[in-house]
DNA sequence: TATGAATGAGAATTCATTCAT
DNA sequence: TATGAATGAATTCTCATTCAT
């Protein structure tokens, strides 16, 4: 009996903490992470700055928290896509639409990733190299597999010149009010710019 | 002896402003915009901190004022590296080296405008969007010239992605610190990847 | 025990935020706006710099707060003091009287609204007129009311003058320690001097 | 010989020197003592920066003695009007229309002695008392010399009471841009205001 | 757990003043 | 004499963090 209070206690603590997890992300991701204060963070999130400091030890930790959830997010939800089609078009288009979804509809995600946090806390480059390692080698997988269906190339460049390009285009489309609209052609031309990129003379 | 005001004065006025200016460079690329306090500026430049608003007006103008002047300065080098060059091969080849140069000896110069600005300034917002813009276009022109020697394609978006791309590599570069001894390879992959990613039929 | 908003505590708070802004407007009146600093105002309140950011936005906010608090209080007593009395003599005695009191019980007051605050802030020059015309208008009803008992004259112009000379004697009055001791003496006399001014021929 | 070089030299000095000083009228005048930086009076004065401190020790200085030459200048004006005449009633008036005129033609002048330095610099508060008592000693002569024409009174405290109401008047016309064209309704009535406050009872 | 009043280190900026030329 | 570049103390204000309730 206890423990089942103790466990709505714990359930309704994780719910709060997520929801104020959730409401810095949108924060952090609006304002970049100097311009947000942690008054901006409790205001979003409706509880008191006391409050804050009993769910996180400090606004670098939780920042650089924020950052490796929301990479790993990203990451998974990338390397799901493409490891679950067959053949390196469908895995680019895949993968691609993916990223491109995430974009569209949790834009925060991206702002967070790529803008908020650049060059802003040192103890996060670490591990923002981390994560561009990762994203370049989750691209580089399916060009290793289809080893001999594309050009003899350093795969490891391919794949760090496609994630850079994959970037580029996906900041630019949020530049844009009507990201959703453009989202789908965006997504085939990149595919295409993918596969001429890594030489691909399949089909 | 009314103070001779036009010769000597005015030169070494101009030099010292320039080597502040130098300084702010340094100390906005090595800790970022919000990180880079006016006292580590002028203590990078060796002068009191009234010297500081003395020729510059405030952090925020000198820092938009930094941005424009390193952003003009890269694509000069790039376009003017592409410029001077006939054929696609030899152009990608060519703006890229410049660019990989700049990074090698100027690293500062990158980590400004890559980095340490991103996200910092809201005034500084459209001056990133126009420098990515300028520097789509530089890679866009000669796209258009080989019109029919590439495939057929939506030539700013391949430009974009290559331009992303680049950024990409070239910051991974600069993390290592033989970025030097890199320098060579990365610049004729990338052009490869790049002569690949456009559908070069050209020879 | 979610903390108990809106008993105690409320009241604590309002009542710091009162000591403070009595703490304020005695360093205000003592070195004038410019000269007080918000170190010397939390020193004088016994509370840390934020503890004042925290209930004021900035210092001439609170300053005009302030001088707009004082003149409504000052305003308040004297023309309460005019309007319960029937005859005009009596009235300006009255007038005179509160005036003076405050003058000799708070001083500060008085130094605020003629002495500290003027042409120190651009912002608040708009409510010095508005200070001197209510002023001018609480002397200028009893002198319209006794109409026919005073010599034809343009009361606005008389209560101005009036208003400037009440003004100069208190001030000299607190220029002199013992300024308790001279008051009742300089009401008479300024009473007499008023119905001298006026032409007043009641009795 | 020698000596007219030198004479001319102490002239141009003293020129110049004056020319400061009425440019550091203005600008006192203008923006109060606090607001007035060196550079508005350099600037306003046409010359560089190191020449005001060749001419004047420091700003606090130049100000006081600024205060105190004006103050002179004021008071001797108003003194030289009321010893011209003979009559208290002509004395009075030769008196106001004398401090008027110097608040049409130089608001300046008004501006620093009763606006731009009150409460500014704590240095100042024996020069103003100071100026107070010369000016209603000034005022207080004629009523002594009238003593038979006028009411029995205290006559030191009927002149405070006058030197604050006339100037409380002028202050009212220089806050509307029209000052002049009200200023001789304002002495007349400020006249016969004076008149029936010292109980005159010639003619 | 939750609150929010209180803190104070630190940042940007101003400006009177100095001094080499 | 005249100049204006250089200085740095002092000021206002912000904001992450603490802690009594």
């Amino acid at each position: 009996m206890p423990y089942r209070s103790s466990d709505k206690t714990r359930q309704k603590k994780d719910a709060k903490r997520t929801a104020m997890m959730q409401a810095a992300v949108r924060v952090f991701a609006e304002k970049g992470y100097h311009a947000a204060t942690i008054r901006d963070i409790v205001a979003a999130a409706g509880v008191a700055i006391g409050t804050f400091y009993f769910y996180f030890p400090d606004k670098e930790t939780l920042f650089v928290h924020l950052y490796e959830e929301t990479a790993d997010f990203l990451l998974q939800a990338i390397r799901q896509a493409i490891s679950s089609r067959a053949t390196l078009p469908q895995q680019i288009a895949a993968g691609l639409q993916a990223y491109v979804n995430i974009a569209v509809f949790e834009p925060a995600v991206i702002q967070l990733l790529l803008v908020g946090g650049v060059g802003a806390v040192p103890s996060l480059t670490v591990k923002q190299h981390e994560f561009r390692e990762k994203l370049v080698q989750i691209w580089q997988r399916p060009l290793q597999n289809a080893d001999t269906l594309i050009a003899p190339q350093n795969t490891q460049r391919t794949a760090e010149a496609l994630v850079g390009g994959f970037d580029e285009v996906v900041l630019g489309l949020l530049r844009h009010p009507e990201a959703g609209s453009q989202a789908g052609t965006a997504v085939q031309e990149l595919t295409r710019f993918a596969l001429r990129a890594v030489g691909y003379t399949g089909s």
